[in-house]
DNA sequence: CCGGGATGGTACAGAACTGTCTCAAGAGAG
DNA sequence: CTCTCTTGAGACAGTTCTGTACCATCCCGG
């Protein structure tokens, strides 16, 4: 075999267990490494063996997180896009993301370049409301602080609404978007 | 003294203990009992004279918040008024105790009761919605599901803000409403 | 002044979790 | 086939949390 670009040589464990520890964690935040190792199908040990302790596990799981929301923003936002049709990308991408996301809401993530990188993402999204605000489709007396909260809720709250069945996939980023620049007063605008 | 009619003769050591209880699990749900004596400002050994384990002691902390949350909807909800205006009044209401009720997002309360009550107070807020509806200030189509989880999130994302400042407490029962009814995307509705 | 009840501090055993180690088994490359 | 690397299982000690018990102290009412 060539040396492996990839740096990861037999990378099914370490992957289960990544995978079990956020859909784990994400429900239960005090699961226990033992619990993790179980729905990962791996021995305690072998867990172990890839990751010394619940802190390196946990920030590998923030870093991978945070890194694949900024993939799928960016590879959905096309650039000349107005700020309003960014917004309904951003929700399409994200939304679906919301079980590997909503951990990080709960986790006490000490590591500084990680709370860095989220609070960038934040400031991404404030800069998007700026945008938004002098397109005029945001209203300009509105703090930008509460809209950037309302865009984490509504990613959030419209993930729930789709994993739990109510609502269809394919319409949660319209009824997102609907909702933050409408509201649910009237019949849906053109 | 004549006999009490309030079952606890002394009750300030309880009350601080479900103060300091309700106040630091809102953050940090795995807190430990030692720390929340610590908090109380009550030794570890009388916290577990008036709470057998920690079970017992979420189990009423969670109804005390619901029982809270009940009594303030109630004291301003009036009768004779719209579904527009109730959903104001419940703002109003529900919004400053967020930091006493936001712990049962997150507490995995095993309580049939309990959870039972939590249930029912979501379908009066989902009754509720259904008048909205029926007045016109809530449009048809959209989900019930979905305007209770708006409901939810606004009150939670409002006190967030009010707590962090960002936001005057006398702004944000109006912010919310605004928020959920004309959405964010023209200037404020008459 | 005196006694009952509540409290604080501490000690204790049991349980659970953590992190490390060892050893046997299995899968894949050469 | 053989060698190497990874894994699963379990043992082990150390730590933390839990629930209980005991005792000295304090406050209150009588």
């Amino acid at each position: 075999m060539r040396p492996a670009l990839n740096p990861s040589p037999r990378p099914t464990a370490r992957d289960a267990i990544i995978d079990a520890a956020i859909r784990l964690w994400s429900r239960n935040p005090g699961a226990t490494f033992s619990e993790v190792a179980l729905h990962a199908g791996v021995g305690r040990a072998t867990l172990h063996r890839h990751f010394r302790n619940r802190d390196e596990l946990l920030t590998l799981l923030a870093e991978i997180c945070i890194a694949e929301t900024n993939e799928a923003v960016a590879a959905t936002i096309v650039q000349g896009a107005s700020a309003r049709r960014q917004l309904q990308g951003m929700f399409e991408a994200v939304i679906p993301l919301g079980d590997r996301y909503s951990f990080l809401y709960r986790a006490e993530i000490g590591d500084e370049h990680t709370t860095a990188e989220y609070r960038r993402q934040l400031e991404q999204v404030a800069a998007l409301v700026g945008r938004l605000k002098s397109e005029g489709a945001v209203a300009a007396d509105v703090p930008t602080a509460w809209v950037v909260a309302q865009i984490d809720q509504l990613i959030w709250s419209a993930w729930n609404e789709v994993a739990s069945g109510r609502i269809a996939a394919a319409d949660a980023a319209d009824l997102a978007t609907r909702t933050l620049l409408y509201g649910l007063g009237k019949e849906k605008q053109p």
